[in-house]
DNA sequence: TATTGTTATACTCTATAACTATA
DNA sequence: TATAGTTATAGAGTATAACAATA
């Protein structure tokens, strides 16, 4: 049966977001880990692939990440030789973020490692539940909220 | 229609509960913030109240709370008056930790808050949504895992 | 004067391990 | 010798604000 809250707790809908939270987190972390990428720089590489060439100014917004915490995300996936920081020539501010192939071979490999990990997670529910909770989850995920993740870093649960 | 996530992300449920948990805090924060609690106190006194007499070792195993972390927010409960420190006489190493009517009180004013915020996060939701989604995040959650919340606390998304 | 990206700093939060008192 | 609770410390992660280059 599980692990047993008490009352008040396994019936609120916050406490068992951080919770399923945590859960999902370790498994991914895991997962990436193994293929040297972190959670951040995973969200980043996605957003490069799907969405450049971009600056890392949009792609800080695009996915809700401060952008100093950005600089250190980009330096990694850079060095490890999977994104190219290139000047947009119409803006030279700006970078014209590019991922690589190996960027893009390692982001297949590790969308799929990512899959299954989900899948663990995920292991009591079946395909309909699945469907319905990223269903639902989508539609509170979508709404606007804080730019920047430093509240999350807190779990609900404590 | 609200926010627009890049598509690995938007329909990636370790994302999507990273962001709802976000969303979900920050108004559970914003909500105990004004009673003078945080979610780990509310968590503990919730606990206390529902399991009390109670030991803080047991009170950090039941809702997964590192022990080291709990002597802090327990140290904020007992001197805002919501619980007392009392000494099991069986057992002269525990703590009998209790409630005050104070604490139970105030308790009763923040589980209402709280059930304001959460209604706030899902009102995309309707009841039937709300509870389907309560249930399958319940399923998940019951799940063993870690002990403690030092990996929750990077948030997946990052 | 405003914006992109960078850096340095300070802050918050956590786990770890050593310590005490009790068993 | 082992356990409950405490304390101090170090580590990870973040936002803030000042800075350089460009617009």
């Amino acid at each position: 049966m599980g692990i047993e809250y008490p009352a008040d707790l396994a019936t609120r809908i916050g406490f068992l977001l951080s919770r399923a939270h945590l859960l999902a987190r370790e498994g991914a972390d895991r997962v990436l880990g193994e293929l040297g990428l972190t959670a951040k720089g995973y969200a980043a590489l996605a957003t490069v692939i799907s969405d450049g060439p971009i600056s890392q100014r949009k792609l800080s917004s695009r996915i809700r990440m401060d952008p100093a915490t950005m600089v250190d995300v980009i330096d990694a996936l850079e060095q490890s030789g999977r994104v190219v920081r290139r000047r947009n020539p119409n803006d030279r501010r700006e970078y014209a973020l590019v991922t690589t192939a190996a960027g893009r071979a390692l982001f297949a490999r590790a969308r799929k490692a990512l899959d299954a990990a989900e899948r663990e997670t995920l292991r009591d529910l079946d395909l309909k539940e699945t469907e319905q909770l990223r269903e639902l989850l989508g539609r509170i995920a979508r709404r606007p909220g804080p730019l920047t993740t430093a509240d999350v870093e807190r779990s609900l649960l404590g």
